[in-house]
DNA sequence: TTCATTATTTGACCTAAGTCAAATTACCGG
DNA sequence: CCGGTAATTTGACTTAGGTCAAATAATGAA
């Protein structure tokens, strides 16, 4: 699956000059604080978030908890899926965990851009198709892992999570209580 | 996102008489029987299956358990998500609940279609951004519901899975065990 | 119909994970 | 370096859901 974010790049790489002209003139770069909400509750997601350094999460609200739904580190590309694709309000945030810096695309421009370049619906396609390989395989995890597995398995392929994100948010992230996380953590 | 379902139609409907006879040319229908696999664990998912009648499921063997992991119905698009996208041999069965009439298009025929046909790459984002909407929110079940939660959902937005699918199969889509699904539905 | 097979339910008991409360530990600004 | 807040751990108890076994229903072919 990692070997498909490397084609998606390879793609870019590979891109014309003019397609990627139109892509680099649609982006702009940007800086929030640590806390700082990138998308709110009930907003419309009209940007993409490319993170180009620090740590951001999305996560929404079930019954005033925050439940985690993903965590984004460099090169990973934060947005709202259903917000963004509906461009309908959105039921999660996405926040800062970290001092961030991140290049936004305006969803219009970039809507505006794949009309006159369709190689860039291709690599929505990609992007897209990246996405749901993603949640596909996280829903697996929950369908079938229990909560010890689906730690040991971030703890494989995602120790960095583990090393740089508090523990309350990995617990939501994994869909158990802290307490539990910390009892899994305790016996190794 | 029924309404999703609508734009993708319309956007076929809409589509010039060039492509949509290309999208003809390229599908072929086919009728399967109770019981027989339209696609087998291992092999690579080369084919997409647009349900015309009857229902069909997707599956995967987890220590020998069978574990559903989609219902299909009725103008219903069955694939393996990550074997079609990425070519690769599948962990998931596609088996055919009753008998079963499918229109077939095979991946290389639809990628060279969408190679003459732009139009067809915008439509496969839309098929992809419906089926990531759709995992999304299935995940979203699992992170945040409780197993009856889920069922009175299934209940309430797809009352025909409870009518025609039996309960082992709706046990294991639902993450529970054939007993406990009982027992939610002995109290209501 | 009738038997046999399959689907579903029920019972008794077990286990993963949750909740609430309290205790530690880590970390930060002054 | 210190006090205070936030993060994490630990304890005691509850609960959702699992497992294994057995009992009923339902269904379909002869």
């Amino acid at each position: 699956m990692t070997l498909y974010i490397d084609k998606i790049n390879n793609y870019i790489k590979a891109l014309d000059t003019e397609t990627l002209m139109a892509l680099e003139g649609i982006s702009s770069d940007k800086k929030y604080k640590k806390g700082d909400l990138l998308l709110q509750q009930n907003e419309i997601c009209g940007k993409s978030f490319l993170l180009i350094d620090g740590i951001a999460r999305k996560y929404y609200l079930n019954d005033g908890k925050e439940i985690t739904t993903e965590l984004y580190f460099e090169n990973d590309l934060a947005v709202s899926f259903d917000s963004y694709t509906l461009q309908q309000p959105s039921r999660e945030f996405i926040e800062a965990l970290t001092d961030v810096s991140v290049s936004i695309t305006h969803y219009r421009a970039f809507e505006e851009a794949k009309a006159r370049f369709p190689k860039l619906v291709h690599l929505d396609l990609m992007f897209v198709e990246h996405y749901g390989m993603w949640v596909e395989n996280r829903l697996f995890q929950f369908h079938t892992m229990t909560a010890t597995e689906r730690y040991l398995d971030i703890l494989k392929k995602s120790p960095h999570i583990v090393q740089t994100v508090p523990l309350t948010i990995i617990a939501s992230y994994l869909g158990i209580s802290l307490e539990t996380l910390s009892r899994i953590r305790a016996k190794i």
